[in-house]
DNA sequence: CTATATTATTATAGGTTTAAACTATTTTGG
DNA sequence: CCAAAATAGTTTAAACCTATAATAATATAG
């Protein structure tokens, strides 16, 4: 078989063999998201989209527009403002308007939010690593370098 | 430093390389599925976890009870409820009751079910090809791989 | 000042989970 | 054997998440 050509026999393997990463890819992601969202429900009476919202605020350090919210965490507009009015009613964000563009809205941790999230955010770390101890520091390495490089390949197609 | 010791400074980069991991595969599995939901949504009026069910229904080859859907999907029962009931409405597939035990719903597809799902198949098969064709079959192998192992790695944690 | 663009919310439809309810079947104890 | 209890399969209810499309309010450009 001549090098460098790609037959079609090639082509039906790299198809088939997508298929099957893309579905191991989506199990994989079930698993550790439930099991996620079952120890922060039970522990923290907290859903993982109300996590994932106070973690980019924490991470960024500022107070973040919905927009950049929702370009973040890759969910809809409309999607972030459901989960911040859930996560104004317990007072874990507030909601504050820019003085200088009265459209933007600025969302920042309240104390009780920020305190409330550095004690979930420890048992959180904990628990990915109990999950994927089963994984070398090497093969995890690997495995974010494929992950990457799929996400790449993604974005250009 | 010594070997086959677990020192601190080592469990505290596993656990945050466990973390990167897992951001990493969140996102990575987020974007292929919001292009894949949009892709069925545009082409075929049908959604992503509605394609589920059918695949799993063509893949089986037997009609399967709700309770096997569940199960195989990794959804809650509730839930495969719901997608039935759309999915019935638009005579995909259709629920039998089973004469030996009449608390038990087969679901199996209509002829409609299985021919429009399989002109879709083709299209989804098509498209995650394309999304991953930046990866090569080899890459491919090793990611499943490494996948895989994960998905035992939190089974059996 | 008007047209256009940006930011956020609302409306609608569908997906998801957990807990409880409901029905059918099986098991158990008398 | 039969009635009660336990188990199994499915559905329902309530709460939340999600997307798209339409709308309202504000800002900016011409």
């Amino acid at each position: 078989m001549k090098t460098k050509e790609k037959s079609k026999e090639q082509a039906a393997e790299h198809s088939k063999e997508s298929l099957r990463t893309w579905l191991r890819l989506l199990s994989c992601e079930t698993v550790i998201e439930q099991q996620l969202r079952t120890l922060l429900r039970q522990n923290f009476s907290v859903t993982l989209p109300q996590f994932d919202v106070l973690s980019e605020l924490e991470r960024a350090g500022d107070p973040l527009t919905m927009s950049q919210l929702s370009k973040e965490l890759m969910v809809s507009n409309g999607n972030v403002t459901g989960v911040i009015d859930r996560l104004e009613k317990t007072e874990f964000v507030k909601r504050v308007r820019a003085e200088h563009d009265r459209r933007i809205q600025f969302i920042e941790l309240t104390a009780k939010g920020r305190k409330e999230f550095n004690r979930m955010a420890g048992w959180h770390e904990r628990w990915v690593a109990d999950l994927l101890s089963g994984l070398s520091i090497t093969e995890m390495n690997r495995l974010q370098d494929l992950l990457l490089k799929a996400r790449e390949s993604v974005s250009d197609a």
